[in-house]
DNA sequence: CAGTGAGCGAGCTTCCGCTTGACTT
């Protein structure tokens, strides 16, 4: 017999059935061994040697046991854990358990053809890439276990600090200072009314050669340009039109479901995470802890053949839509969130089949035409030669009318994650037509109405959970699998509290976040600390860097600014 | 003699990332 070891329980018995009676397929349950919790930083440094104490996990007691007997019927033992660093770690830790030569193997899709393919070429364990996973692991327990006990003089409420954590916290904290910082500015623009045909609207946003800005605060002032704008001649300045193209979103991923979830069905990451798993152990979408936007072969010919189905054929593009990575950091172990089945209608009810449905369009739309938009932008000026030969003043509308709704021809529920917050484009993605004559440049017209508009700058928003994560993930901190524990660790201990869904920081969490910033400047508590660790990683991971030295040198500078921060003693010496 | 404080030691707590199921309410 031969012994293929997976990640997951939901793999084993699909692969089993790909590969017949020779072979038997068990899971580890994720991790088997890790730092032990109690006991101090469990890593001794020595000599430029860094040696971690590692403990097989309790949680994983049973897997193990039941690994080690499966083992000790196997000829052969395959490591086929999941295709990243921390797989491949995962892998290390199971042939230190078994102490047995193993072979690794790696699935990049759970399919016939891609199982038999990776076990027609096993190899050896990347050492390099293991090594590059316990850099990480060991850094992070320095971090943690050096600094935190730095922060309890701010009491006993201040309980931790991490890579992770602190930076989320650090990101609330600052917008919150932001948001008092911030001084509110009243001011007016001008909105001329055109009779058209069509009827529209365009918005004063230059003035004497300038941009208009926010330099019209007084009303009296705002009441004086109106009136000497209507005795002034207009003509219009400049019109062009432009056909752009409305590219369809990529197919979900962790944080981008999360992201839409929130927005569209009022679901915190939490619960969607909850949600999602179960879809998930029903068999109704793939792998949810995933920052992959890639799709398998087989699954875009079902959504496109969906899509002939259902939709004229301008719908379907003549080649399958290809969605790029757009995060440098994913892993990329598995592929995007996507329905398993789309040919079935799972019989669903609630959130979930809210979630479901939202995953299912986003799918369909990833595959669909993009959709084309003519875009008409009118520039027309009041008192056109009145400064220094130029125009006064110049107005500005813009126009859009969908010629070709294509993938957003599903409806907003599956667009709705793509729509910035705030700004002029909130409504680019919204099929909705919003029509402009284009005007012959130098045509004289006039308007048939003008007012000033009482207009008010904003604080920037505060995070929800959702935009947190979606910011976390754009700066490639935290993973997949820990977006939903962040939240809750910066909510369950009080540095973070939330109202109406928004984020605030607590005063606990402004003072921690202005500790840590005083204390470790430049080091962990950077927002590009973490961009900075992986790219390390990676030259690890390539066979470049020795990943003793880097952590060596990484713990050191830790450890002289938690001591300046307060920390008694040497945790490197003394374990 | 009562109260205070220094010094010592024991115990508790803390990181990030991978995966679910076996508990109790």
């Amino acid at each position: 017999m031969r012994l293929v070891i997976v990640e997951s329980p939901n793999k084993t018995a699909k692969i089993k059935g790909f590969l017949g009676p020779g072979y038997q397929v068990a899971a580890s349950f994720g991790h088997v061994r890790d730092l032990p919790i109690n006991g101090g930083l469990a890593v001794g440094f020595h000599d430029g040697r860094v040696e971690p104490r590692y403990v097989p996990l309790e949680k994983a007691s049973r897997a193990i046991a039941q690994l080690t007997s499966l083992a000790a019927k196997a000829e052969e033992i395959l490591l086929a854990t999941d295709p990243d660093r921390e797989g491949e770690a995962i892998a290390w830790h199971i042939a230190q358990i078994l102490g047995r030569p193993c072979r690794r193997v790696a699935f990049h899709a759970i399919t016939k053809n891609a199982v038999q393919a990776a076990l027609a070429k096993p190899r050896d364990i990347d050492q390099h890439l293991v090594d590059a996973q316990q850099a990480r692991r060991v850094l992070d327990r320095v971090v943690g276990w050096l600094v935190s006990p730095t922060l309890r003089r701010l009491g006993k409420e201040a309980k931790s600090a991490g890579r992770v954590q602190s930076v989320a916290l650090r990101l609330v904290a600052d917008r919150e200072r932001e948001i008092q910082a911030f001084n509110k500015v009243d001011y007016f623009t001008l909105i001329a009314t055109f009779a058209g045909p069509p009827k529209f609207q365009a918005e004063l946003i230059r003035w004497k050669g300038e941009p208009l800005g926010q330099r019209i605060t007084d009303p009296a002032i705002a009441e004086k340009t109106v009136a000497w704008c209507l005795k002034q001649e207009w003509r219009v300045l400049a019109a062009k039109r432009l056909e752009v193209a409305k590219n369809p979103p990529p197919p979900f991923t962790t944080a981008t479901v999360q992201q839409a979830a929130s927005v569209k069905l009022k679901l915190d990451p939490a619960m969607t995470m909850k949600l999602l798993q179960s879809l998930f152990e029903a068999g109704h979408i793939t792998y949810h802890r995933t920052d992959s936007v890639a799709l398998e072969p087989e699954a875009i010919a079902a959504a496109r053949a969906i899509i002939a189905r259902d939709h004229p054929p301008a719908y379907l593009p003549a080649q399958p839509v290809v969605h790029g990575q757009k995060n440098a950091n994913a892993q990329e172990a598995h592929e995007a969130i996507r329905p398993t089945h789309l040919e079935e209608q799972p019989a669903l009810g609630g959130a979930e089949a809210d979630l479901y449905r939202l995953i299912h369009d986003r799918f369909l739309a990833c595959q669909m035409a993009p959709g084309r938009d003519a875009v008409t932008t009118l520039d027309i000026a009041c008192a056109p030669t009145a400064h220094a030969g130029g125009p006064m003043g110049v107005f500005q509308a813009k126009g859009v009318v969908v010629l070709f709704d294509g993938w957003r021809k599903l409806g907003a529920d599956a667009t709705e994650e793509a729509k910035p917050k705030k700004g002029k484009n909130a409504d680019e993605d919204a099929p909705t037509s919003k029509p402009l004559p284009l005007l012959e440049p130098g045509s004289a017209l006039s308007p048939s109405d003008l007012t000033g508009k009482r207009k008010a700058t904003k604080p920037p928003p505060r995070y929800t959970q959702a935009s947190l994560i979606k910011k976390l993930e754009a700066e490639g901190i935290g993973r997949p699998s820990t977006y939903a524990a962040i939240m809750k660790v910066i909510l369950e201990r009080a540095y973070v509290i939330e109202e109406k869904r928004m984020l605030q920081a607590t005063e606990l969490g402004l003072s921690m976040t202005d500790f840590l910033v005083h204390h470790f400047a430049g080091d962990f508590i950077e927002r590009d600390y973490t961009r900075r660790m992986e790219e390390a990683l990676d030259s690890v991971a390539r066979g470049e860097t020795p990943w003793e030295g880097l952590v060596t040198r990484a713990a050191h500078g830790v450890l002289a600014k938690a001591q300046a921060a307060g920390l008694r003693g040497n945790p490197l010496v003394d374990g």
